[in-house]
DNA sequence: GCCGTTTTCGGCCCGACTGTTTTCAGTCG
């Protein structure tokens, strides 16, 4: 799988493209690049099948540089460029205030390749000898370099959302508030969010950027406007805040969930019927007459689109199926009638048995299904075929004492070779099996997909427990051919979790649509180790919407009858 | 370098804030 190695080199290209100030070319590597990370299927498969001009922003010529990348694992025209100019951008990137104009300064004047020799130079006082630097952009530089030695890279979802919460409670209280909502890739129910952006109606601006830049736990202000601030909070967490006019609501919050990729083709789409699309409304190009603005739906309308939840909005398609009017009807929070994958204090849960299923029926669940591990050595403290007769006892009388459905099963590891330590035979007496991977989780591709196939071919298992493995800022994703995953899961009637701790969310929406599309079903899990993990269920939530999921697609909606009986394996 | 229901050539999203300027370029989202 060479996707990512071709999204980084297109990157860099563009990146070295856009410091030479070439015009255009560097968005049309950048498109293709993004294109191509998002793609779930391996590169090289559409290559040998000549599709690779079907992907958008790809065309003839970038085509031949991916030809050239698979065949020889290089690129002339890169070789040449890197030799052109030798920049860290990835690393010079993250410092915010340093764009390519400024680096290409730094770098021609002053030789700066990364942020050491940055930091070193403005330390110097070598900056202000050079035109458009002067005190302020040194010091903000300086700044900024700091914030990226300490910054997380982004927030887990489930980390900032008290965070958002809270901010949503302070500022209503406010009388001189009037509407407030969140924006930005955290109402797209993105697994991880670089920032926070809040919408402000109000009457008094000056009030609200009061309010907002001198919060307790501000430690800095990045930018304070009437309409627009930026602060960063102690734990580097950036909140941007903008205050809006009522007929600019629709547009501004359009606008400000994004993504970029959506409101770029939202934008373009404008323009070929006429229109001009910004944050302040949607305008016909002759006259700048306004249209539309004051809802989303209203703006949505106007351009013949249907309405489109935030969370499709990635530009994977959405646009033109909501042309054609042929949009999913979303799964809802309120569609889940229980969850799968739980663990208790047989193996490494905090709470017992009974502990959970009186959390889960508090919740509102009709079923919840438990999957303490089972042959995992180590510290899950695993069943074994000794103890597992006394765990589905232990489930047996809890079953008397609450007044839902209880699921009894394991979550079980597909060891190394692709087998599972318990017989299929033993396996067919349990509710619900899940199989995951959790030893060597360092396998080349080839085998770990043999490896997993073979256990869903092998063995009746009910659900692939979180199938990619990667935990997010922590650990990558098992080296697996997912397509060939997902095959097999679709013929024998495996389906794919949607786990929904907050440092898992796996498989993420990318991944769910691929798994729809190759003609899979969803099964989603809290995968909780406490009592208080079973209410993380919304994130797994959010996966299956950005995946396009419906009702029909996720077990967790079926009436229970229906779900009993898929599970007879 | 890519793309097309006005186009195979001539376009390529749009505006606020900052800092360094003295009217604006660079950066960001």
């Amino acid at each position: 799988m060479k996707n990512l190695l071709i999204a980084k080199i297109l990157h860099n290209i563009a990146d070295i493209l856009e410091l030479q100030e070439v015009p255009f070319k560097p968005q049309a590597y950048r498109r293709a690049a993004l294109a191509i990370e998002g793609l779930t299927e391996d590169i090289e498969e559409r290559q040998q099948q000549d599709k690779l001009q079907e992907i958008p922003g790809v065309g003839g010529s970038i085509a031949e540089k991916i030809g050239e990348i698979i065949k020889t694992g290089k690129l002339q025209y890169y070789e040449k460029l890197k030799k052109e100019i030798k920049i860290n951008f990835e690393e010079l990137n993250g410092i915010p205030g340093l764009g390519p104009k400024k680096m290409k300064v730094l770098y021609q004047k002053l030789g700066v390749q990364d942020a050491r020799d940055l930091e070193r130079v403005i330390k110097q006082g070598k900056l202000q000898n050079l035109p458009g630097f002067g005190e302020e952009t040194a010091r903000n530089l300086l700044q900024g370099i700091e914030l990226l030695k300490t910054r997380p890279k982004r927030f887990l979802y489930a980390q900032v959302l008290p965070i958002v919460n809270e901010m949503l409670k302070r500022f209503q209280q406010y009388p001189f508030v009037q509407k407030i909502e969140i924006a930005g890739s955290f109402r797209r129910g993105k697994e991880t969010v670089g920032d926070l952006d809040f919408l402000v109606i109000s009457q008094q601006p000056e009030k609200v950027m009061y309010a907002f830049t001198t919060m307790p736990d501000v430690s800095k202000v990045l930018a304070k406007g009437t309409t627009r601030s930026s602060v960063v909070l102690s734990n580097g967490l950036q909140i941007d805040f903008r205050v809006l006019r009522e007929k600019e609501w629709g547009s501004a919050l359009n606008y400000f969930i994004g993504s970029k990729e959506h409101n770029i083709e939202l934008r373009k789409l404008a323009l070929s019927k006429g229109y001009t699309l910004s944050e302040y409304g949607l305008f016909r190009l002759k006259g700048k007459k306004l249209v539309a603005g004051r809802t989303e739906q209203e703006i949505y309308g106007k351009l013949g689109l249907q309405y489109l939840e935030p969370e499709l909005r990635e530009n994977t398609g959405e646009i033109q199926a909501a042309q054609r009017q042929r949009l999913p009807k979303l799964v809802t929070v309120k569609d889940i009638n229980g969850v799968f994958h739980n663990h208790s204090s047989w193996s490494d849960g905090q709470n017992s048995l009974l502990e959970m299923a009186r959390k889960a029926e508090e919740i509102g669940f009709k079923f919840v299904s438990f999957n303490d591990h089972f042959g995992h050595m180590g510290i899950t403290n695993p069943l074994n075929v000794k103890r597992l007769p006394g765990y589905l006892r232990e489930v047996e009388k809890i079953r008397k004492k609450v007044g839902i459905r209880v699921f009894s099963g394991v979550e079980i590891d597909i060891l190394k070779d692709g087998t599972l330590p318990l017989s299929p035979a033993k396996l067919k007496e349990l509710d619900v099996v899940i199989a995951s991977v959790h030893v060597s989780q360092k396998m080349p591709e080839a085998e770990m997909t043999k490896r997993v196939c073979k256990a869903l071919e092998d063995y009746p298992v009910n659900i692939l427990g979180h199938p990619t493995g990667r935990l997010l800022n922590v650990r990558e994703p098992l080296a697996l051919n997912l397509e060939k995953v997902f095959e097999v899961a679709r013929q024998r009637g495996v389906f794919l979790e949607i786990n929904s701790q907050p440092p898992r969310m796996d498989l993420d929406g990318l991944k769910v649509k691929a798994g729809l599309q190759a003609g899979c079903q969803f099964a989603l899990s809290t995968d909780a180790h406490a009592a208080g993990g079973l209410e993380f269920y919304p994130l797994g939530v959010l996966c299956a919407r950005r995946g396009w999921l419906e009702k029909k697609d996720v077990l967790n909606c079926w009436n229970l009858r229906k779900v009993e009986k898929v599970l007879e394996k």
